[in-house]
DNA sequence: TATGGTTGTCTATATCAATAGACATTTAAA
DNA sequence: TTTAAATGTCTATTGATATAGACAACCATA
């Protein structure tokens, strides 16, 4: 941000001191920090910047590791492994699949569950039924090149959207699934964005680590007319999206 | 999400059980799971929930307390003592004052350092300069009543707002600064949203935990003519703020 | 083939985090 | 006034976290 420079990190708080220091270190490399090495400063160099104990930056290492973010090879280094994070745009037209598209080689969009039930205040309110009606719900699970991206839960009012579980899972989009019923083209009417920690069936399937963050977006889609068609909430592991929203 | 309830906790992976709770109890208070009562249900009834020893649940509920959102009164229980959440909007007229305006009684806006300097290469490319022309750099502390809500940094064309850290500091709002300096209207151009962990500078500023999830945005804003004016990095705590984006 | 720099492993110690149980104190309602 | 339900306090024990120091193993290079 301002200055650069790692700051110092805090003690007897609740979060280990290894976890905070992962935390700092992947945040670096996904910021480009040590781009031009393609490795992390040596342990000893760590441990002095952060204030700790070298097995403390050993045991924050180790997390990275397992994370698949970076790989030590002993007499050399700690390497680099990944860095990227994928682009996200929010604007009318927003789709999952297109706006990533470029960004990735391969896409799938995995359909966890289906449901069909009566809409909850909430949902009732963001597709304008009457809380009670029916609405198909669908719990997507989102890849880009085998690396889970978001979750989402969506609700579809029934009557108009009968068979999109179906069609989902056989085109693994959304988009896709709605042309199959009839509905060639929508548009992205308001997008909410919120950020909390996962829960722990989040965690699993995004395969998080506990203390990982989520950007959450709360989104309303209608068709031209005007009229809701979807209402979503996907959950993006934030470390590994940005959205970006153009006026 | 789904149907709610609350979900089991994970154990020996740094985050400490009783800051995982506490994070729970926020996010169900926030979220207005305890708006009957105005209570959250008694110790052991949490303990039960998580799994966990009634000593853990109250490390989580003396965090709570200390954070100012709960209190225990021996005999009858823990009452809610906060639940907002301010709504702050995305679009091409986004102000933070204004936007927040409604929603709180008293806005301040604390300058806590300006300096001039050289365009970093990010600074230079969002605002259209070569790297190395001079800006001025802010850096700003927002309040809602009395409660820290964001802290930004922004960057501004040196030559043509010379005196903004001024003029800021007397009005408190970047809107009102820059009509000092000239420049009636403004828009925003873009806005690119992550989360992340908050750093000891930012978790002091803006009183938060460690653990404390930002939502951080970073906006370009131009003149009416499309020049860049402004380019800002703020960091809003993601327990008190969400934003809309309206297309 | 040395040598310096790096990661890997081991032992030991102190503090924090979590569980367990017991009992005191306060409040509200029977 | 009694009683149930709730928070407050204390002791004890176990495992995770963090520090400290020493040394082994490995890699690149002079």
């Amino acid at each position: 941000m301002g200055g650069g420079g790692l700051k110092q990190v805090q003690r007897q708080t609740g979060v280990a001191l290894w976890r905070q220091i992962a935390d700092r270190i992947r945040e670096a490399i996904s910021s480009g920090t040590y781009d031009e090495t393609g490795m992390v400063p040596p342990e000893t160099v760590l441990a002095l910047q952060f204030g700790v104990n070298r097995h403390t930056v050993r045991s924050a290492l180790a997390a990275l590791t397992q994370e698949g973010i970076v790989r030590a090879v002993q007499g050399r280094g700690t390497l680099i492994e990944r860095k990227e994070r994928l682009n996200f745009p929010i604007t009318r037209r927003t789709r999952f699949t297109a706006g990533i598209g470029d960004q990735a080689r391969e896409m799938r969009g995995l359909l966890l569950d289906e449901a069909k039930e009566e809409a909850s205040v909430e949902v009732a309110r963001w597709l304008d039924l009457k809380p009670g009606e029916q609405v198909i719900r669908l719990e997507t699970l989102r890849h880009a090149d085998r690396r889970p991206v978001s979750k989402a839960t969506s609700w579809f009012p029934a009557e108009r959207f009968a068979g999109i579980g179906e069609a989902y899972r056989k085109h693994e989009s959304i988009t896709k699934a709605f042309a199959e019923l009839g509905l060639s083209d929508y548009v992205r009417a308001t997008t909410e964005v919120t950020a909390a920690h996962a829960s722990a069936a989040d965690m699993a399937d995004l395969e998080l680590t506990p203390g990982a963050i989520l950007l959450i977006a709360k989104a309303m889609n209608t068709d031209l007319d005007g009229v809701p068609v979807q209402y979503s909430i996907s959950r993006f592991a934030a470390d590994r999206v940005q959205f970006t929203i153009e006026n």
